[in-house]
DNA sequence: AATGTCTTTCAAAGCGCTTTGGGAAGAGTG
DNA sequence: CACTCTTCCCAAAGCGCTTTGAAAGACATT
């Protein structure tokens, strides 16, 4: 059933009838009834090929999705995109997903946009500096970043949390503990929320006159088996680390069993603080020692970016273009006084 | 920069631009190589919608995607999403996913279906009966479920792991270990997978005069909170169990931290099989006692309802119509003879 | 020179929608 | 009564592409 045909079957135009769908005000009440009605029971729903190409919109957002025969799901991703999803839901948007192999991503990006298939897109694990920035700036399609380039300044729409902070203000809470050994289980090297992360560690620990040891630093993939695995080995470093900082509570996972396992008890023998995306399949606070986090929601993440990408594309101007989000240091058990 | 854009650059017509573009034989090799090379230098990159339109046909796969304000994200869905993507980067295809409240799933599919936006469609979460296969076979736009519903005989394209033969294999080793108390903690009771593995696993019993006790199933979503704390329950079951199934390594992941803090040795005391869905981030032989599971890769499902789907777009008929995985029984550590 | 066969190109129609620019009634005004 | 306004509707153009049907030119065959 296209609008050709349900014309036809009521007697009207084409154009009365997409004006009678639509909601414009040129089409008398009784006749929009009818229309509906129709359009209702003939279960008429438009071509949004047709309509995209006509009205150049869409409602739909666009997003390319790193994809490798070696990289499997990541439950942050799919924490985030159910974010995104709560959000278009709501306004009845779509999105289009655009996989692309690591080194192509810039090329995948450019196609997904002079598709015709987005009305905005959305990218993900930023780098630095980050070639999509300078495509996007480029390309009048709106975008927002999840993340930003390192720096100060930016000129483009972003939403990040601020990693620095939370790793600074972590890293301070071990120290007052009394804590002088660390040790870091880091995201990849290469995205700016890990360099950051760092930073704000390094940051804190310069306060003290301390350096985070290279030998002591983990950067990966954030998996339950990275994460036994490096806290392995820092635990079988002469100087044993007291204080380890983890980028996610799934790196976490896998420190704590190392750490059971070395017959070391978390929050006496060893403090852990984790980094928490509130993945719902994993909380920290049901680890056997709950563990001390910095907070903050992936899944609220994805739905403000939601937010403002679809107020930006209704012409809703109000909604802020750069936001930097703070996480909640959240205590719990897993920290506790540098053991004497 | 369009194709009416090009082609005059080029002083040719659409057409022949066209035809160049597409590796149609009627171009001579000269002008092919000259509409390539502009097309490479202007980045000339045809838009989908148009092509769509003009074909009926996008290199899309749609899929409907589960949202509500307290569903997380899914680490199971971004497991099977990275194995349908890395088929899909392959042949150029996208997908798109439309969002929508789990009781309004039928509308949203046939609001994808016309859109136009996609070539065929992708189904999860199968439950019995389930009215998408209606609307499917009414609808001629090419389709495959993952999973399957309830009986022996389906008139429809889909993959599907031997649920049953996997919880009824995982039960009959615990029966032989002499096990005679069990539970199962188990996904959402409306899914097909869900009922299948509990019939497998009342089989099994029948077979050896037993009956699942209904305190000691638990029906629901997949994650380490919901295993620990129906896991609790278990154990403070009067008759407590000494075996328990679970359907996958999150739910496992809970339900060992119960047993843990019960002060009960897996393994020993107590026997675990789960159902390995080879989430990448969480693996059962990386846990402190190694799991016993049943097997099988949704990456690897993705990856081949990827190719299915596609060849079959592609004109080659001869990939199988219905095919049903096996999952492989892999003994570890956390199965056991059942305690004196 | 006339005819037929390939090869290479093009103009135009069409995919299903929105939107522009009118037009035909009916309602209100002097 | 003629006149402007509204109100409600329509025909047709256009979005960017593919594809049909035809034409023009090159060449070989009678």
């Amino acid at each position: 059933m296209n609008l050709k045909q349900l014309s036809d079957r009521l007697g009207l135009s084409q154009t009365t009838v997409s004006r009678a769908l639509n909601g414009y005000p040129e089409v008398s009440e009784a006749t929009r009834e009818r229309v509906l009605k129709a359009a209702q029971q003939t279960g008429y729903k438009p071509n949004k090929a047709a309509q995209r190409l006509a009205t150049g919109k869409a409602k739909s957002i666009g997003l390319v999705m790193q994809s490798a025969p070696d990289l499997g799901g990541d439950p942050h991703f799919s924490e985030f995109l159910s974010g995104l999803a709560e959000e278009a839901v709501k306004h009845d948007f779509h999105f289009v997903m655009a996989p692309a192999s690591p080194d192509d991503e810039v090329n995948a990006l450019k196609r997904l946009i002079a598709s015709g298939y987005v009305d905005a897109v959305f990218l993900a694990h930023v780098v630095d500096p980050d070639p999509r920035v300078d495509l996007m700036r480029s390309c009048s399609i709106p975008y927002l970043l999840h993340g930003r380039t390192m720096g100060d300044v930016h000129d483009y729409p972003y939403l990040d949390i601020d990693n620095e902070g939370a790793f600074y203000t972590a890293t301070k809470l071990l120290l007052q503990l009394g804590h002088k050994r660390f040790a870091l289980l880091n995201g990849i090297e290469r995205f700016t929320f890990a360099m950051r992360r760092k930073t704000g560690a390094e940051k804190a620990l310069a306060e003290a006159g301390l350096k985070l040891a290279p030998e002591l630093v983990q950067h990966s993939v954030m998996s339950d088996q990275v994460g036994f695995r490096a806290m392995e080995r820092f635990l079988a470093h002469p100087e044993r680390p007291t204080a380890v900082l983890c980028a996610s509570t799934a790196l976490a996972l896998g420190a704590v069993r190392a750490i059971n396992k070395a017959g070391l008890k978390l929050g006496r023998d060893i403090s852990l603080i984790a980094h928490d995306d509130v993945l719902s399949m994993l909380r920290p606070e049901s680890f056997s020692v709950p563990l001390t986090t910095t907070r903050s929601s992936l899944r609220a993440a994805g739905a403000r970016i939601g937010q403002r990408l679809i107020a930006r594309l209704d012409g809703n101007a109000d909604l802020p273009e750069q936001e930097l989000w703070e996480a909640e240091l959240i205590v719990r058990a897993s920290t506790g006084p540098a053991p004497a």
